[in-house]
RNA sequence: GUCCCGUUCGUCUAGCCUGGCCUAGGACUCUAGAUUUUCAUUCUAGCAACAGGGGUUCAAAUCCCCUACGGGAUACCA
């Protein structure tokens, strides 16, 4: 038998982080045993379903990389993958279940269900459903109806009998099913409840495996009761911790966001979410903790699911996006960041000037966590206009009283040396030849024009004839150039800056 | 209340099933240092845990019991 896996959500919201773990390892436990993954949709709760939530779940499940291979959009054999759509089937299933005196009608309104319930709590027992008329005649059936009363259809749960579920996650679980609820089906309005629309799914669906939060435990029960009252093979089930927040309790809007697709809105890396969360509960290894979803595929089993509940922690998380920052391409990089680029980098060069933009990209790609962090750092390479200055830049400038006639000096200069042309100029060749950023093991031959290292010596030579120690040099240059105190190597930027700016620039705070 | 599940550095975890290799490993954070024109990166070193108590055993983080503390369930929500 194909191992079948699936991730059911209910689109009553966004898919936040439990939900996408609970997908990511049903998904990387069918990858990794070579069977299925399918989603299927459970929106029998109507009043609280929205396609604007199906919508949200399906974009944060394909982000993060998760891809279904029966489901809505995709379409299957199982179809169709929403439980709204499949009435007809649980109809037939509850009708056989009534035949076989497996379900049983009742005719209790809500409020008399409560009553009962508080009936039992003040009697010291179990509060649940009081099972009023789980033995109802024939003639006390007539009457109820008469009355006009709608009936739901609920389980005749084993009175007194104790059930094993072998869980894939903690072992061998055992319930007195005296626990558990006549529960209900059917409602009165002929929609199906949640643990009987997935029993009858999951098994007319193939699934042979379920991995979901422990809260479904005791639903494990119900439906394993159900299955045997079906004749059926219930699939296996792992019931998994649930993510935390910081303080151990419920993760919270304090501790991470309430929908994934936020991470991407603020330039996360899909790669570094799935990751972190894949990580939320499952060791790679004893001494990895970086990995990409093929290499979690390929060691995954749903039986090394942690059982203790993991706490969300934002600054692992956020180290880890780092980290995939730092790994990627250049090339893809700048193709992934051009939304948030774009911000402060015209359009149009990305066409005419994509080698400067590789190049000043580049320099800030160990300095950015998340990609929305990089405009504002690429900005000075782009500014056309005058270069604002932050306090600490200013601050660098005034510190030296002669600064100035440096400026100037180093000004005429860079005006007289063989430096790159200055964006919206064409660039194209100095930026082909000498990629950023430098590295001093990498020395460049060929350069149309000076390169970073020539750069530096220059400057250095320049400190020396003229008297000034090269590290006070350096400050009020990067100031003028970049208008910050930090960011990358100086003549990395002189370089990217080109000529034209930087001595206009430096001009600017001269003499 | 009742029923279920869980508990290894502050956090994520490896080890637990199949006791000895555990003087408990890795990672994040933090601290110190190295590199350096700043910031960042990188590198080196350091701090830091088997929830508590009883057993079983020559030997227990690993097996058993109790306690404490967390979490979940107790819906005509999923």
């Amino acid at each position: 038998m194909t191992p079948r896996l699936r991730f059911a959500p209910s689109p009553t919201g966004p898919l936040h982080l439990g939900g996408a773990r609970t997908a990511l390892y049903n998904w990387a436990a069918a990858r990794a045993m070579g069977g299925q993954f399918l989603l299927r949709i459970e929106d029998t709760d109507r009043a609280r379903s929205t396609d604007e939530s199906l919508q949200i779940i399906l974009e944060g499940l394909r982000w993060l990389g998760v891809d279904w291979d029966e489901g809505p959009e995709t379409g299957g054999d199982h179809g169709p993958y929403f439980q709204s759509q499949r009435l007809d089937l649980y109809a037939k299933y509850a009708e056989k279940l009534l035949d076989t005196g497996w379900a049983y009608k009742c005719y209790a309104t809500p409020e008399e269900v409560a009553e009962g319930r508080e009936r039992l709590q003040a009697e010291g027992k179990r509060p649940m459903y009081d099972r009023r008329h789980r033995d109802i005649t024939d003639e006390q059936r007539a009457e109820l109806e008469a009355e006009g009363r709608k009936a739901s259809l609920r389980f005749r749960m084993p009175l007194d009998e104790v059930r094993q579920l072998d869980d894939l996650s903690k072992g061998v679980v055992e319930v007195n099913l005296q626990e558990l609820d006549d529960w209900v089906l059917m409602r009165p309005d002929g929609m199906p409840t949640y643990n009987f629309a997935c029993v009858v799914d999951d098994h007319e669906m193939g699934i042979t495996h379920v991995v979901r939060g422990e809260e479904h435990l005791m639903n494990g029960f119900k439906q394993l009761v159900l299955f045997g009252a079906l004749g059926l093979e219930a699939p296996r089930y792992a019931h998994i911790p649930l993510i935390l927040g910081k303080n151990g309790k419920k993760l919270s809007k304090r501790d991470a966001v309430t929908n994934i697709l936020d991470y991407r809105d603020q330039g996360y890396l899909p790669e570094a979410i799935f990751n972190y969360i894949a990580m939320l509960g499952w060791g790679f290894s004893g001494d990895q903790d970086l990995f990409t979803a093929e290499e979690m595929v390929e060691r995954f089993q749903i039986k090394d699911i942690g059982s203790g509940g993991a706490k969300f922690d934002d600054e692992k998380l956020a180290w880890m996006a780092g980290d995939y920052v730092r790994r990627t391409p250049i090339a893809d990089l700048v193709d992934r960041a051009r939304p948030w680029l774009e911000q402060t980098v015209p359009s149009e060069a990305f066409d005419t000037h994509r080698g400067l933009i590789e190049n000043v990209v580049s320099c800030y790609q160990e300095r950015v966590k998340i990609l929305s962090e990089l405009p504002e750092k690429v900005a000075f390479a782009f500014t056309t206009g005058t270069l604002e200055l932050d306090a600490d830049a200013q601050k660098k400038l005034k510190k030296q009283e002669d600064a100035p006639q440096w400026l100037s000096a180093y000004a005429d200069l860079l005006e007289k040396s063989d430096l790159p042309p200055s964006y919206p100029h064409d660039r194209a060749a100095a930026d082909a030849a000498v990629r950023l950023p430098s590295d001093p093991e990498k020395p460049v031959s060929d350069a149309p024009c000076m390169t970073p290292a020539e750069i530096e010596q220059q400057c250095r030579a320049f400190a020396g004839e003229h008297g000034i120690k090269f590290g006070q040099l350096v400050h009020p240059i990067r100031a003028s150039l970049s208008g910050t105190t930090k960011g990358a190597g100086l003549f990395d930027l002189v370089f990217l800056l080109g000529r034209e700016t930087c001595v206009a620039r430096l001009r600017r705070f001269g003499a």
